[in-house]
DNA sequence: CCTTACATGTAACAAGTTACATGATTAG
DNA sequence: CTAATCATGTAACTTGTTACATGTAAGG
């Protein structure tokens, strides 16, 4: 459900083609609701017949022609009413978990170099995230309230990653105590 | 995928029914791989047919005949050898966060209410998960090493809820000081 | 020549959700 | 009489993933 309607927020900042979605939800919307090109076009679609979008065929020379697509009224309506109600909150599903609960079948060898693995994304993560937050929020009174909201998502991808830090760590002790 | 390695990882604990494991998936699982019976039974049948489970029938007088599920030595071999590779992390898609790249569209109104909301089942979940604790982790020494690693899926999601309740106090004077 | 960017898709498959379906026993 | 527990499933639908498919132009 949610991809639809992050579609239409996209599209109600700003119209664009598929491929311009693609690249958007590749780089802002990656920690967000990542979604595949195929899967967009597949939604994209969708859209245009409940009427929620318009596209306008846009013909060129040096590269392929593409189609440009704009929220209509109903669309901008839905979107409004979707963002008035309460969403679901996410389920979390993560193998890493489930691998805790096989107990003695567990290789400890093993499950601390992924822990390690683990360590080392989540720390590049979290300097991308700061690395953001230095170029785009440091000065919270120059940004408009539009983007304030994204900030604020931000946050909350910073400090999970915190958090996860400080479980590896606290994991990596619990580890070593358990020889 | 996973799904039926954590079937695998129970049965490998005990043999059980359908309604045993999906029972075991509402109360143990449900904060890590969270699965209705139906997708309970289908994977079962799946992973018969695979041969990494063998079924016994039991006929009862008093209650509806079952079916007891035994994990294989082929399925504790394809369990031993999942456990041993590096396990994709898991994918966050959150309406939540979408929401927050709505920018201008949103409604400051309800999104605080929302996240009061929000932090009303975070407390209460941190709740259970610490109350889980001092029922069963609070003497580390007489935990069996089986369950130490169970202790560790705790604290994860122990740490992932306090950081979201450290995020919602962000948010809120973030938003205070939007106005 | 090879890769990247631009630009759009189809098709098959896997996984998760929701609705439907049945039927006994026990406790309030 | 009603709800909960025990016990098993099927079927339709939605969403996400992976593989396949095509074609131009620019830059190294």
């Amino acid at each position: 459900m949610s991809l639809s309607y992050a579609l239409l927020i996209a599209l109600a900042e700003q119209p664009a083609t598929g491929y311009d979605l693609s690249l958007r939800f590749r780089e802002r919307l990656a920690n967000v609701w990542p979604a595949s090109h195929q899967q967009i076009y597949r939604e994209l679609g969708k859209l245009l017949d409940q009427g929620w979008l318009t596209v306008e065929m846009v013909s060129q020379t040096e590269r392929p022609d593409k189609k440009c697509y704009s929220i209509t009224e109903a669309g901008l309506a839905a979107l409004r009413d979707w963002l008035h109600q309460t969403q679901p909150r996410p389920t979390i599903r993560d193998p890493l978990l489930v691998k805790l609960f096989a107990g003695d079948l567990l290789d400890k060898t093993q499950l601390t170099a992924e822990l390690q693995q683990l360590r080392r994304a989540i720390e590049d993560e979290l300097t991308r995230y700061q690395a953001i937050e230095q170029a785009y929020f440091s000065e919270p009174e120059k940004i408009s309230q539009h983007f304030q909201y994204q900030h604020l998502a931000l946050r909350y991808g910073l400090l999970a990653a915190k958090a996860k830090l400080q479980w590896l760590e606290e994991a990596d002790v619990h580890l070593a105590n358990m020889d």
